[in-house]
DNA sequence: CCCGTGACACTCC
DNA sequence: TGGAGTGCCACGG
């Protein structure tokens, strides 16, 4: 394979060999001053976007500061005390993750968040598109069980959002939750990512916030892509991950709707 | 340091 | 069946 042969340099070995460059490259004056912003294209319309040589740390929608550029540079001053500096475009990976497709190549920069809301931002990145889970799974997930309404609260404030996914975030009843930019909003990107929120909706009507397949003896939230395989007549719902486990089935290892004890 | 505040969840009627 | 009450944890003033 001409891919494999010693005198070609592959791919990966490319990446690797910018990315380190990338981290040596000496950080200029203005640089450690400045932060930039650019606008880019989203689901939600235009985006204004702050980013610093570490990663993006600041997304608002136009609509969300009323078209005004002002109105974004002085909300991220005033989260970030730093001011901001046009750049021509948004660094590798924005485009695609606003779009909606996983970037493995999005760099963020949240140095200067806590712990806490680290860990719920890295959480939150882990939902898949087309996917959602409940705040409680998010608490959980982060590390803090019982944090669910701290969750809300760093939410609220997520410095990226579409970056970080948090309209994949939902309440546990079925109910779609708040969101930065208005619930409408929420709807709009979760129905884009084609999330059946009517059936989601239509199976908390009755209960329903698990979705089991008697066939494999596992258990998923209902948006897993593994549930949304299930053969109808295998299919069985229930209210709570424990009645399922109860009823001898085992949490799903894609989403994860509950410790692994649980069903051990 | 205490106290109030939340993009929530669970338990009762 | 759903709305109020209560519990919770992390932050900010």
């Amino acid at each position: 394979m001409t891919t494999n042969d010693s005198r070609f340099v592959s791919d990966r070995q490319i990446i690797s060999a910018l990315g380190s460059l990338a981290a040596s490259a000496p950080v200029t004056l203005p640089e450690r001053v400045f932060a930039r912003w650019a606008s880019a294209p989203s689901r939600l319309g235009e985006v204004f976007v702050a980013f610093t040589g570490a990663g993006v740390q600041f997304v608002r929608s136009s609509e969300s500061v009323h078209g005004d550029v002002e109105e974004f540079a002085q909300e991220y001053r005033a989260r970030f005390a730093r001011p901001l500096q046009q750049a021509g475009t948004v660094p590798a990976g924005v485009l695609p993750a606003l779009r909606g497709r996983p970037a493995r190549n999005l760099r963020l920069d949240l140095a200067g968040l806590t712990a806490f809301e680290q860990a719920v931002l890295n959480a939150t990145r882990r939902i898949p598109a087309g996917q959602t889970r409940p705040y409680n799974w998010v608490a959980r997930e982060a590390g803090s069980p019982r944090a669910v309404r701290a969750v809300g609260t760093v939410l609220a404030r997520n410095p990226v959002p579409l970056l970080v996914p948090c309209h994949r975030v939902v309440r546990a009843d079925g109910a779609i939750g708040q969101y930065t930019f208005g619930p409408v909003h929420k709807e709009e990107l979760l129905r884009g990512e084609a999330v059946n929120l009517d059936e989601i909706r239509s199976l908390a009507r009755h209960g329903v916030h698990y979705l089991a397949s008697d066939t494999t003896g596992i258990v998923c939230f209902p948006s897993c892509r593994d549930a949304r395989r299930i053969t109808p007549a295998h299919r069985q719902g229930f209210n709570t991950l424990a009645g399922a486990v109860a009823a001898g089935y085992r949490p799903c290892r894609t989403c994860r709707p509950g410790v692994e004890e649980l069903g051990a």
